[in-house]
DNA sequence: CTGAAAGCGCTAACAG
DNA sequence: CTGTTAGCGCTTTCAG
């Protein structure tokens, strides 16, 4: 394909001068300008990407590492990042790491190799130590909070949503709580979870806690297990409204009344939520892709705190 | 940042010698390669990503295009070619055009400046016709089936699925049958549906169409406008599950009875038809997504045809 | 206002 | 097995 000194040459001029008309420059005669603009449009020329990004050292790229590319809450987040992307005009791909440590790392590679500008980290694996160093190579964002200073967060403070849920609940006056989460242990939101439960609530008998929930299916499942418990769960937190649709559609299923039996709260807000009437914790996620994202181009530090909001409905 | 040559200067070989040893080339001593090994590990040398793509006119990228970034449908093909993208070691960009011809030419230029090897469009705004030369910079693949030789396709019967749906209601019983669609007459799908409507019913009246459908409240929103009708229809065709669950939860609001009084199929099998137990035809659209995702690498300009499947539930 | 020339960082003939 | 050299396609001094 043509490139830009063919274009100087057949437009009589240097590559200096295409360039200049490329970019838009001042100082270059009206003849000159329209003479390259022509043979441009003859040649249907269009400037090479890799190598504007090479020379300028900068691609307007950004990475999202997500660890599920199917699970709703990172989908939000991913939303409200490519709803700014495009009025920004930035690229952005698309990181699924299934949490592991080496695509992880992989990943933070882009962004010394030159690939990425920044990298938005929904959600991590690394520990921080091992991430922080690829921070003198672009600018990283996280969607959880961190006490990192070279990295920017744009977070939702999970610990106080979750005091607060649990207070809910208590005040209620449901006593017998079991929560779902996803990941188990090793995950941050399932800590803090569990924390939560024990300021408000006290200890957390381990068969009231079901980890490895994503989805409708895993609701189904987990409302099951508790639901044969002998001192069955009078409210369940989940972890996700699509994990809440399963626990009420099971409870349902086996003819326990929502909520005078079952209290059931879910998180995110999602349809499915809406469409059941289902109490939720909205954490708002898609503005905190939004807000992971102005941090991202404006290369900042700060820690942006986004409010969340509980959302009563019936089944509660 | 290092480069190539300091690394050879500091090993003291030629930039040949690192490239070779970089690339995992056999001619290379064993003296030598762990020499430069080692100097790359101590200046914690990473090789420039653009140089790269640049000299190999080649970038391993993969560009998507959809219009809404938040609409399940879309959402559900782009997991499929990220599945696919991860295992085949690709990255993938993610290009919102809300139908726009501008910004779509935009996304089709960065397969001409060699930023994309292959662009998959899950849904266009401009004509084939504008689209089809680009072929000429990489592989374009479709997900909807087009004619154009040039352009590889993972598509589903759309037609097909739309009139063994409206024959299924028909024998079903069903007389007054109400549609909606996302856009209007703009869309091939919409054109579609009522072609096979004409099909099987008939004529299709204007008040039992309404389109801009989207999610959730479109649905209380359509569903409102249908049951206020003198002939209100005795059965909905949903394009999709969120909007038929908004029909549903409108309906049992207004205390219609499912599916005596109205009969709601939707479409895509999301878990809130799941959760509601609604009849949904499953396009399988995460399958579409990975078929295109195959055609893509391959750059192959097979048709190939992902068979639908119609769910029967209790909404009908 | 214009152009020559020196790179950006890497790969790949080609000639040993 | 190794190095020299010529690019990939563009931007940007620098000197007119």
């Amino acid at each position: 394909m043509a490139n830009i000194s063919e274009i100087a040459r057949l437009a009589g001029v240097s590559v200096t001068t295409v360039s200049r008309v490329l970019n838009n420059y001042k100082y270059v005669s009206e003849t000159k300008r329209s003479k390259v603009q022509k043979v441009i449009e003859e040649l249907n020329y269009t400037p090479n990407k890799n190598a504007i990004d090479l020379i300028r050292g900068e691609t307007k790229m950004i990475g999202v590492i997500i660890p599920y590319n199917n699970n709703q809450a990172f989908d939000q987040m991913l939303h409200g990042i490519l709803n700014q992307s495009t009025v920004y005009n930035y690229s952005v791909t698309v990181l699924p790491t299934k949490y592991d440590n080496k695509k992880e790392m992989e990943y933070l590679t882009m962004l010394k190799n030159k690939f990425l500008d920044s990298l938005i980290i929904t959600s991590r694996s690394n520990d921080w130590e091992k991430i922080v160093p690829y921070t003198k190579y672009g600018s990283i964002i996280s969607c959880e909070y961190t006490t990192a200073e070279e990295v920017g967060c744009a977070y939702i403070d999970r610990y106080a949503s979750y005091v607060d849920t649990f207070q809910m609940l208590k005040k209620k006056g449901y006593t017998n709580i079991a929560i779902t989460t996803a990941r188990a242990n090793e995950s941050l939101s399932t800590r803090q979870t569990i924390q939560a439960y024990h300021k408000v609530i006290g200890k957390l008998p381990p068969h009231l806690h079901i980890s490895g929930c994503y989805r409708l299916e895993d609701g189904y499942r987990a409302a099951h297990e508790f639901l044969q418990l002998n001192d069955r769960p009078h409210a369940i937190y989940a972890n996700g409204d699509e994990v809440a649709g399963g626990i009420y559609n099971y409870a349902q299923s086996v003819g326990v009344k929502i909520p005078d039996e079952l209290a059931i709260v879910g998180q995110e807000n999602q349809p499915i939520g809406i469409a059941l009437d289902l109490s939720t914790v909205n954490h708002r996620l898609m503005k905190v892709g939004e807000q992971a994202f102005q941090l991202a181009i404006q290369k900042s530090q700060a820690k942006v705190n986004v409010p969340y909001e509980i959302i009563q409905r019936s089944s509660i």
